[in-house]
DNA sequence: ATGGTAGGTATCCTA
């Protein structure tokens, strides 16, 4: 069986039905994974979602911030939420598709602008989130589970993934200590980063521009925060990996674009 | 070194 799934941080669902639409015609995902919805569970746009073919949803929002939903033209089982660190913030839902495929959407915080768990609770807030997870993906490791981790990870592990990876070591989404703790994350259920599996790591690859530049797409310094990794198990089932970056060019865009995985499953 | 834009909300938070 043939399973496309889709994630992108839209940053408001309500703002933009037109995007969603795009995406959605022009991608046709069998799942979609969206962050910052930023919209309470009442207020979700169901009947608009359902009429692109979404049947199935996990809406798992909160008022202004965050939010994160899972929209399945498949059946969805065994839905549920992770609360993290004690803060009951809207930033992981968990659903099983058809063949027992677990699916994780994750937003992890972005961590405000200093890089300095002293000085800043944001960053502090953003390693303990990953700290928490890889624990607990470590202490529930079992290679036969075949599970699926989207979303936007606020964080830019390798070189090729920044503009410029010498001018980003200090900024917040690209330090060292971000990176290390991702990458334990990764390696505590032995994830496979599906992306990177398709598009070389020499190869520069963003997901992310910053609303900021005068002209994004001349500037181009991108990076890549948002991320599709696949346990042992359903590597490799991978067929293919895409990044939407026309999208960042739509009327009323998101700062962030869709990134696609084929799997055949 | 600095400030730049965007969304939701309520006069400022987060990204």
């Amino acid at each position: 069986m043939h399973l496309r799934i889709t994630t992108w941080n839209i940053n408001s669902v309500r703002l933009r039905p037109a995007a969603l639409a795009k995406v959605v015609r022009q991608l046709e995902p069998d799942v979609l994974c969206l962050q910052e919805t930023k919209v309470a569970d009442e207020a979700f746009p169901r009947s608009m979602v359902e009429d692109l073919g979404f049947e199935h949803l996990h809406i798992h929002g909160q008022k202004a911030y965050h939010g994160v939903a899972i929209l399945s033209r498949r059946p969805l089982e065994g839905c549920h939420t992770h609360r993290w660190c004690a803060i009951d913030d809207s930033r992981h839902a968990v659903c099983t598709l058809q063949g027992g495929i677990e699916l994780h959407n994750v937003y992890v915080p972005a961590g405000g602008d200093e890089p300095d768990i002293e000085k800043n609770p944001k960053f502090r807030h953003k390693l303990a989130m990953l700290d928490e997870m890889s624990d607990w993906f470590a202490a529930s490791r079992d290679d036969t589970r075949r599970i699926v981790l989207v979303g936007d990870l606020n964080i830019a592990p390798l070189e090729n993934d920044v503009w410029s990876h010498k001018q980003l070591l200090k900024v917040v989404s690209h330090t060292p200590v971000e990176v290390a703790k991702l990458e334990r994350l990764r390696q505590s259920h032995g994830f496979v980063d599906a992306v990177r599996a398709i598009v070389p790591p020499e190869e520069k690859l963003y997901t992310w521009w910053s609303y900021r530049a005068r002209d994004w797409r001349a500037a181009d310094r991108g990076r890549r925060l948002d991320h599709v990794w696949l346990s042992p198990a359903l590597a490799p089932a991978l067929r293919d990996a895409t990044v939407m970056r026309e999208a960042r060019g739509f009327d009323l865009p998101s700062d962030h674009v869709p990134v696609t995985v084929d799997l055949d499953v």
